[in-house]
DNA sequence: GGCCAGGCGCGTA
DNA sequence: TACGCGCATGGC
């Protein structure tokens, strides 16, 4: 009787399922995507990995994200009817393939494809990417990821999340971070990056800019946008632009970088910052900022040595 | 204890 | 235009 009953739940729920067309759980069919190495490559900082699943806050939604075979299941803690935030954050339908072969034919891009194939840009929202790259300047991913937690769990609203799992919480608002003070901030142990972080929270609440709209400008001009903003100079712009405004020509150059481009292209030579700069923005080609993260993942995974 | 970390803003020459 | 420095904090 019992078992019985449970089945007939079990009926209940499938036709429900059926009817609304809304799940908790979906597999993406996927190739060439590496999952591990794309959540942890210091391109976004609140995915944590928790017995063998990536957890994370996307669109106001506690999400887990595993690999299992050459699929990415999808569990989220509340019924969904359209995945495609999802497949748009992933960045499901880019064909890899057709990037790699655009990189440039040069010995240290193939050894960093050798080495990370797989590794693929995110779509992020612009503000989480820019409040949180205003936040990493001089601070290594590690505490970056500590910094954007304390910073969710303090003023973020919270999300729903599984049965007995702990309360997550939603990357809070500029308009939130616009009403603290800059000691708010500082307790979550941000330093001096605190007044850059509160005052370009300030602009964007009170309308002086609009980032969704930086996507459909060119990219100069987004990139002058861009660095309008206190504590947004050079690097930190283009991390936006290629992280969250879709600009995959956009080329962050970080001390990694630097140490990449002279170690790989420029060994033994002294070479400024600035002619560096200008290598990466003809070298590399229309999909540079997958390049330039390719080279970036190479050289954390590689070691300091060489 | 010194060095470094997905930098930026500002003063100076 | 180019360079040097201060700025918080924590890991190694």
């Amino acid at each position: 009787m019992m078992i019985r009953d449970c089945a007939a739940c079990f009926a209940v729920d499938r036709l429900l399922f059926l009817q609304s067309m809304t799940a908790f759980n979906i597999a993406f069919p996927v190739k060439d995507y590496d999952l591990d190495a794309t959540l942890a490559s210091g391109q976004a900082f609140r995915w944590r990995l928790i017995e063998g699943g990536w957890e994370g806050v996307l669109a106001s939604r506690w999400v887990r994200l595993r690999m299992r075979h050459n699929q990415i299941i999808a569990q989220t803690a509340t019924p969904v009817s359209d995945w495609q935030w999802l497949r748009d954050y992933l960045q499901l339908d880019v064909n890899l393939g057709r990037i790699l072969g655009k990189f440039p034919d040069d010995p240290p891009m193939q050894a960093a494809v050798r080495a990370c194939r797989g590794l693929r840009l995110l779509r992020q929202t612009p503000w989480e990417c820019l409040a949180s790259f205003i936040c990493s300047s001089t601070k290594q991913i590690v505490q970056i990821e500590q910094i954007i937690a304390l910073l969710c769990r303090r003023f973020g609203p919270p999300v729903a999340v599984p049965p007995g799992h702990a309360a997550t919480h939603a990357f809070p608002s500029h308009h939130r971070l616009a009403a603290l003070t800059e000691s708010d901030l500082r307790d979550c142990k941000m330093g001096f990056r605190a007044p850059y972080l509160l005052a370009t929270a300030r602009l964007l609440s009170a309308g002086e800019m609009d980032l969704t709209a930086l996507g459909r400008m060119a990219l100069s001009d987004a990139r002058a946008q861009l660095l309008r903003l206190p504590g947004v100079g050079r690097k930190i712009a283009d991390c936006v632009l290629l992280f969250a405004c879709g600009f995959e020509r956009a080329f962050p150059v970080d001390v990694w970088i630097l140490k990449a481009l002279r170690q790989l292209y420029f060994p033994r030579r002294r070479v400024k910052p600035a002619r560096l700069l200008r290598f990466t923005e003809t070298h590399f080609g229309p999909y540079a900022g997958h390049a330039q993260q390719y080279l970036f993942h190479y050289m954390r995974v590689k070691g300091g040595g060489g």
